[in-house]
DNA sequence: GCGGTTTTTGAGGCACACCTAAAGATAAGG
DNA sequence: CCTTATCTTTAGGTGTGCCTCAAAAACCGC
């Protein structure tokens, strides 16, 4: 049944690594099945590519999958991908915290990096670190056992007129979004305060003397923000 | 001339990079030609897949090579070569101090690494570390622009009776060499006197009240010493 | 100039991941 | 229920990179 091909790839192949936490990407901050074809797009693969790819980590036992069917990881295909959740992260909190690097910087090198060091590697890095419970663009860190504490955030695009909070976590997928905000003093932890005005794209309050800040819909999805309050008046109060 | 066949093959290679990386490794501690037999037991492939990959390193502008001759670097592969050596010595620096590894264990990791690692990474782990002139072994450190300082050394089995000096280096190829120093309280810089017994081992004489240590062949093709000068007697002076 | 060693050539294999094109399954609407 | 548009799978094939074995060719010391 299982291993009906050669089924020779193994758990260190970077395209399994890559595809296991494609998958789960997926689903950590949403929850939408997981298609052969959005998985392509994701890895700008063909969708052939995509079904036979399956079938490798269906036969690793990493993957579960019905013909036709969603994609889903099994117990071990998770464990797989948190392990390299954790290494891409904790390796961004390193070259931003010990060498130096912007946080808009850090995704490829790790991206890297993240199928080439050892567990020992890892381990000694996270010690080093002080076990940081989030990397730079503020995504939770899992656990050596796997365990990961995901803080309540809402995307921008899904918060109504008039709530604020702190910056929870922002997309690392594109680089401009975090230079766009490096630009405008906004870190992680930022108080935010959401206006929408009537058709016309979001705005962010920064402080009571801060100008408003429009954003456009690629920015509203990049970001998320916790400790959501509604707000009275114009006034920002300490949300947490 | 160049390029006869498809050479698509690029620098950044990890095959090629660890050719190019031989074959200067070939002559950094000794003059001898490198030949395609030579190099082939080093990276442990059959004798064909040298003469096939040194014929893509000469595409590549990186080796020069006569049938049947010995293989040298052109000055663009003596540029890689010295890049990776820096990489790969700066990384295990870096394993050794930040990340508190011992020095027998950094060569595997540090090998892997290399290949992965951005130049931008290099340059800010180098600041990161006060660009320190030698690694955890005693190796020179190759600058950026590819200049190195080797500090004068001569391999133990090539020294006389009766000389003393500092331990300059420790070949990292053999792990167990470096955990053998280790039992013995010997570390880089350590001041050692040399004594030839009438046909037995070479003995090391670490200090005035120490007992002689005797070590075995394979330890006196790692180990080097340097600031070598003949002893009196049997007291240590300090010999630079 | 001969024999042993080294090197090169030639032919081939294998792992891995990808693609295109065509065929098959599914699901939504009429 | 059937049609149609969409998604998924199959089949066949490409390309890279590196390796092997076996045989032919060159080299070198005697």
């Amino acid at each position: 049944m299982a291993g009906r091909r050669g089924a020779v790839l193994s758990i260190e192949s970077t395209s399994v690594q890559d595809y296991v936490k494609a998958i789960y990407a997926f689903t950590e901050w949403q929850d939408a099945a997981v298609t052969a074809s959005r998985l392509a797009a994701r890895l700008s693969v063909a969708n052939s590519s995509v079904t036979g790819m399956v079938a490798k980590l269906v036969d690793l036992g990493l993957a579960e999958h019905r013909k036709y069917g969603p994609i889903s990881l099994t117990t071990s295909g998770r464990a797989l991908a948190l392990a390299m959740v954790r290494r891409h992260r904790l390796i961004e909190t390193f070259l931003v915290t010990e060498l130096g690097y912007g946080w808009d910087e850090v995704h490829d090198e790790a991206e890297q990096l993240e199928h080439t060091v050892s567990d020992a590697f890892v381990a000694r890095l996270d010690a080093k670190l002080g076990r940081p419970p989030r990397d730079p663009h503020g995504d939770p860190i899992p656990a050596a056992d796997g365990s990961v504490a995901y803080p309540p955030a809402y995307r921008l695009d899904g918060v109504d007129d008039g709530h604020a909070g702190r910056l929870v976590r922002v997309s690392d997928e594109d680089p401009g979004v975090l230079r766009f905000l490096d630009r405008h003093g906004i870190g992680l932890d930022a108080h935010l305060l959401v206006r929408h005005g009537a058709g016309s794209p979001v705005e962010l309050l920064l402080g009571p003397s801060a100008p408003a800040l429009p954003v456009d819909a690629a920015l509203t999805r990049a970001l998320w923000i916790g400790g959501s309050v509604p707000h009275e008046g114009c006034t920002l109060r300490n949300p947490l």
